[in-house]
DNA sequence: GGCTTCACG
DNA sequence: ACGTACGTGAAGCCT
């Protein structure tokens, strides 16, 4: 038979250090698990074998059975991430039907090579799967090594090793006897290394030899010396080196055969620990297996043809809806409604239209923006839309990717419905719909955040939905024009660039920039990326006195930028109304902010006034005018609430300039002392404090040095107890609860926090401090957006919300609105909710966005 | 599709 | 010893 021999802990590190984190979503690692079993799959694909073994050391640090105290001692335990994945991993392998192979008081080496062994004996053939070079010894004419590296993976046999290392397999023991291995503690002979080892062995053959000739063999006399002072170590190397063929485990492969036992338990398992795209590798995600979980399976009944009024009154009388919506551009293609245990499919607009405007029928559906966008295009209100199962989802897991229904239902272990038909495949999941909100609803219960969800997302998302449909006016020709100027200029540039260089080049690839500043011009090259010089600002900045074409290539980056990113991709996306119809995803960020893509309009140009340009672009329709609000340091004075620091609260109700007061307070001095540069550093201290700073970073940022910025910080804290109490408390909370929260309850789990790698866990460390700052103030634009709506409404003007960009509200009003639009969005932004400091909005009004920002 | 750069809050 | 501030999206290059 072919016998495959797993390596469980080699291949468990490497599957652990190959891949990025990966969790579920209550925060159990999972990716050691998940990579141990893609390699299995993958090895078991090439090699074909007719029964795996897997052997695991029993635990680690184990010490193998010779006695010998050095030996791996200084092997580190493995980190508390990994050892957290070894029990289900060894679980699952077992649901699997793998069998796995432990034996007190040996290594998982020492069980690989007795299954070697007895493979030899009764010429079965064995396959060892490892990613350690140590097993390398154990080959033979029976027994390959299938060694996992990074690149990829490469099968030892006897005529590989000879061709690689020039001895046979058993030399390599020899080989190491010498040359030692540190990371096992084998001291081998000190002052000989691999290619001294190599040499003697391929001339000598063994240990043994050697120094039973020690004085015959034709060698320097420097090496004879070495060999002599360790000759006691190497004996004992040589030892320690061979791998131990005597397990007392079973070895028959028959008994080896892998078999699955109990797939539906497997699969349960294995749906708990979130690997579904293994599951269908196995093949065991479909809906062949009778599937045990908190539902059963039901058929897929579907009725496309029916009574229109029927339905409805029996849809009304029941007072709930499930449904899902098809959309072709602006119309509506169809949608599908789960009733009474069959899908109803349907194209009829009339019946959408009445199901969705009538408030005793309460609907739960996903996608609900687009939904309100097609009630505002055709002028009807929803009613009573009381649940999104995608928004619930994002709130239940903000971090995920993915919230397709498919993805839902795996997560929450529901079963879509079972179908045989193709074509009925994207109804699966319609006809569990009353499950799956149900299982979501409840864990926004349990979380409570039934208020997030009904207060903010649901109503954020009929705001989002009008934004959309509306747009942004811009004046095309101007961008045409612009862009031609900047066209003219680039080009111009791009010839000066040439002649000063000295060469032809790709101004635009990093790659050949980076050859022609650094190689051709020998200019010093300051910072490395992963794959070659870093070209960016900063260090074409600190470069600019060294040669005059860094100055314009700084120019042309600042000129091309614009021009491609706004001045062409504006242009692109310019409808036929003449406005640009953003989109915004409710559902991207992990700290509860909206995000706007093609195009994203939140980061339109505004730092340098070239950029800032740009934005007279951006105007008002005729007769019309914009109506631009901000608040004023939003994040800051959420840090005062949450951290209730007495000295920040004192500042913010005072109305005082906040970085001028930092200021005074980081540099001890009155505050009419405080220089606009002191100011200015106070103000990167504050920033830097809301995203959970370290003194290096500060440094960089404001020119000083390490010492200097950990010192502002130092008094930062000193002088904001309570944000340092604050600072302080919330890692602290985080790492017990696993996730952290707004004011809203809106939360961010982290996982990360329990990672063993320092820089992942500082990272969750400067992440739980910043998530609820960052998360509180998007939550508070979040409502005043639906109020400013609400109040527009209500008092009946024809003025509209067109854009939100994170902290800036932007309204289109007519002419003779303006004013009583600017007030209105100033009252409702800062009066949005109350905190122990006053929130504070400015409302401008002006023809383009650029007039319109104060 | 990953990487680098740069635009915004 | 290590690496270095939070959150995004788009364009262009290159494998």
């Amino acid at each position: 038979m072919r016998l495959l021999v797993i390596d469980g802990n080699s291949i468990v590190n490497r599957a652990y250090y190959g891949i990025r984190p990966l969790t579920t979503k209550d925060g159990q690692f999972t990716q050691a698990i998940y990579g141990f079993l893609n390699m299995l799959l993958k090895i078991k694909n090439e090699e074909n074998p007719e029964a795996v073994a897997v052997a695991f050391d029993l635990k680690a640090p184990t010490f193998r059975h010779k006695a010998y105290s050095g030996y791996k001692a200084n092997r580190k335990g493995m980190p508390q991430e990994l050892a957290s994945q070894m029990p289900p991993l060894k679980e699952l392998l077992s649901l699997l039907g793998y069998r796995i192979v432990t034996c007190e008081g040996y290594e998982a080496d020492d069980i690989l090579g007795t299954f070697a062994d007895a493979c030899e004996k009764s010429g079965d053939e064995c396959v060892i799967a490892t990613g350690d070079r140590d097993s390398l010894q154990l080959v033979s004419d029976k027994t390959s090594v299938h060694l996992c590296t990074n690149k990829q993976d490469i099968l030892y046999t006897p005529e590989k090793i000879t061709e690689e290392y020039g001895v046979t397999p058993k030399e390599l023991i020899e080989i190491k006897a010498i040359q030692g291995d540190t990371s096992d503690n084998i001291p081998g002979v000190a002052g000989i290394g691999p290619k001294g080892a190599g040499e003697l062995i391929r001339k000598y053959h063994s240990v043994e030899y050697i120094y039973e000739h020690i004085d015959e063999l034709d060698i320097k006399d420097g090496v004879r010396n070495k060999l002599k002072n360790s000759k006691e170590n190497a004996l004992l190397s040589r030892m320690l080196g061979e791998i131990c063929k005597t397990v007392p485990i079973d070895t028959d492969p028959k008994n080896y055969i892998v078999k699955m036992e109990d797939p539906a338990k497997c699969e349960r398992y294995m749906a708990r620990l979130e690997l579904f795209s293994l599951m269908e590798k196995l093949g065991l995600n479909e809906a062949q297996i009778p599937k045990q979980t908190d539902t059963e399976a039901k058929p897929l009944k579907i009725v496309r043809e029916f009574d229109c009024d029927r339905l409805f009154e029996d849809i009304k009388s029941f007072g709930k809806l499930y449904f899902k919506s098809e959309f072709e551009g602006e119309e509506l293609e169809s949608f599908s409604l789960l009733y009474d245990d069959s899908v109803y499919i349907c194209a009829n607009t009339e019946l959408y239209k009445k199901l969705l405007c009538d408030a005793e029928i309460e609907k739960y559906t996903r996608n609900s923006k687009a939904v309100f966008a097609y009630a505002d295009r055709k002028n009807f209100e929803v009613k009573s839309l009381v649940f999104d199962a995608e928004l619930a989802a994002y709130l239940l897991e903000p971090s995920s990717k993915d919230y397709s229904d498919e993805n839902l239902c795996r997560s929450y272990s529901i079963e879509p419905a079972y179908t045989d038909s193709e074509e009925d495949k994207q109804y699966r999941a319609v006809a569990v719909y009353d499950l799956l909100c149900e299982k979501l609803d409840s864990e926004i219960k349990t979380n409570e955040q039934e208020k997030l969800l009904s207060e903010i997302e649901i109503p954020l998302a009929n705001v989002l939905a009008k934004m959309e449909n509306i747009g942004f006016a811009v004046d095309r020709q101007g961008i045409e024009n612009y862009g031609k100027m900047l066209s003219m200029q680039i080009n111009a540039l791009e010839a000066e660039i040439y002649e000063s260089a000295g060469v032809k080049f790709n101004i635009n690839s990093p790659k050949q920039l980076g050859k022609v500043l650094f190689e051709d011009l020998g200019l010093p090259c300051k910072k490395k990326t992963k794959s070659g010089y870093s070209t960016n600002a900063e260090v074409l900045e600190s470069l600019k006195h060294d040669h005059p074409v860094v100055e314009m290539v700084l120019q042309y980056r600042t000129l091309s930028k614009l021009n491609s990113t706004y001045c062409e991709g504006l242009l692109k996306v310019i409808e036929d109304d003449g406005r640009i119809h953003s989109s915004f995803n409710q559902t991207e960020t992990r700290t509860g902010r909206i995000s706007s893509t093609e195009p994203n309009l939140q980061n339109i140009p505004v730092r340098t006034e070239l950029g800032r340009e740009m934005r007279r672009f951006f105007c008002a329709k005729d007769g019309w005018t914009l109506v631009d609000a901000d608040y004023s340091q939003i994040e800051l004075r959420v840090l005062a609430h949450i951290s209730q620091d007495k000295n920040m609260i004192e500042a913010f109700k005072n109305n005082e300039d906040i970085h001028a007061i930092t200021a005074s307070q980081v540099f001890g001095m009155p505050l009419d002392m405080v220089t606009p540069i002191m100011r200015s550093r106070a103000k990167a201290v504050n920033f830097g404090i809301v995203y959970g700073i370290g003194a290096f970073s500060l440094a960089k940022d404001i020119g000083v040095s390490n010492k200097e910025a950990s010192n502002y910080i130092k008094n930062y804290l000193a002088h904001y107890s309570g944000v340092d109490e604050y600072m302080r408390n919330i890692v602290d909370k985080a790492k017990l609860d696993g996730y952290v929260e707004t004011m809203f309850g809106r939360r961010r789990y982290l996982p990360e926090l329990s990672s063993s790698k320092h820089t992942l866990r500082a990272f969750g460390e400067r992440v739980a401090r910043n998530m609820p700052i960052q998360g509180t103030a998007a939550d508070i634009i979040k409502i005043a957006m639906i109020k400013v709506n609400e109040r527009i409404k209500k008092e009946g003007l024809k003025a509209r919300l067109i854009l939100q960009v994170h902290d800036e509200l932007i309204v289109e009003a007519p002419q003779d609105e303006s004013m009583r639009v600017a007030m209105l969005l100033q009252e409702e932004m800062e009066n949005a909710v109350t905190l122990s400091v006053p929130l504070t909005a400015d409302a401008a009004i002006g023809k383009t966005w650029y007039d319109a920002k104060g």
